[in-house]
DNA sequence: CATCAGGATCAGA
DNA sequence: TCTGATCCTGATG
């Protein structure tokens, strides 16, 4: 079966901006911008100068497409609404598009289009490796469910909507129409569908065109490594760390490598981790106090240790990668 | 106040 | 039985 046109799916991720202008309100509305006071004296973090609390920041380093998706075009949009291509030619906003410049914005739109639906892949693809399941929410079991609506909930900053999903697979959320998602939660059903369409796009675009094999082979460490390793084994507290440790370019605002070859770490953001380490094993109500007594068990069987020198929130694996 | 240390207990695999 | 979650008390900076 799969999910149904898929040819007119790629389009379709710009296709609710209703729903994303929501996402991106709330986003903007973060404008409390200061450093994190712990970041005294340490090296730069790549922080673009704005520092977002760590939900927002999750939502926005998670989703970079939630953002982009406002800048495409939408695809309804006359041409005349393409982005200005080029600022000395005025005459250009107002003279109907001749069919060269039509043609020159088609590009543009396709490019950008492209770049979306890349960005989209690869953001579903970060959260299959962080929940641990798979890209195509068809094959989902209850509990994957439970994460994903998890996760989208951390998302969205919606209060919990899960239990209203509760013992569905994601077969049965893929039946579901936008009319049956309103009916369980009215008030961010047509949300939770709009985002699980983008997953199912994501799947079925997929599925059309899977990663070439010049991709798949040594360089995408990304994509197969640490989900695919492990199917459905419960993962250790140690790897999972180890795991977010290993994708700086992703984590590296939230833990981060002090002495890699020692195998001292540090996490930046406690709540964040914690809460990726909730979402990971399904435990909403997973906090840094938890978290770290799970760590300090570590102490004992030798995987974790806090450096001779003690510092907070700095622990050393006992044997470095 | 956040973090840290560690005891006790419980649940799930 | 093992691992981790949860709750707790008390210490520390």
């Amino acid at each position: 079966m799969g999910s149904p046109d898929c040819t007119a799916h790629s389009p379709l991720y710009i296709s609710h901006p209703h729903h994303t202008d929501i996402r991106i309100a709330q986003l903007d509305e973060v404008e409390d911008i200061k450093p994190p006071r712990s970041l005294l004296g340490l090296p730069e973090l790549s922080w673009p100068g704005v520092y977002v609390p760590s939900y927002n920041r999750l939502a926005i380093e998670e989703n970079p497409w939630v953002l982009r998706m406002t800048e495409a075009p939408a695809p309804a949009a006359p041409p005349s609404r393409i982005p200005e291509p080029n600022p000395g030619k005025p005459s250009q906003v107002h003279n109907p598009p001749s069919g060269m410049e039509g043609q020159v914005e088609e590009r543009c739109l396709e490019q950008v289009q492209t770049m979306v639906v890349g960005e989209v892949l690869k953001d579903v693809d970060t959260a299959c490796k962080l929940l641990n399941i798979a890209s195509d929410p068809l094959d989902w079991s209850c509990v994957h469910v439970q994460k994903w609506l998890l996760w989208t909930e951390h998302l969205y900053r919606l209060p919990q909507v899960s239990t209203m999903f509760q013992e569905l697979t994601g077969r049965d959320l893929c039946s579901m129409t936008e009319a049956d998602f309103r009916q369980r939660s009215s008030q961010f059903g047509d949300m939770l569908y709009a985002h699980l369409d983008i997953w199912r796009s994501a799947a079925a675009m997929k599925e059309r065109c899977p990663p070439e094999d010049s991709k798949s082979a040594a360089d995408d460490d990304s994509w197969s490594d640490v989900m695919c390793n492990y199917p459905s084994q419960p993962i250790h507290l140690w790897q999972f760390l180890r795991e977010l440790l290993l994708k700086p370019h992703d984590y590296s605002r939230c833990i981060r490598w002090l002495n890699k070859e020692k195998g001292i770490f540090k996490i930046e953001d406690s709540a964040y981790v914690a809460r990726l380490w909730g979402i990971r094993k399904n435990r909403p109500a997973m906090n840094y106090d938890k978290l770290s007594r799970s760590i300090r068990q570590y102490y004992k069987k030798g995987i974790i240790r806090k450096p001779d020198v003690s510092r907070r929130l700095v622990y050393q694996f006992v044997n470095p990668v």
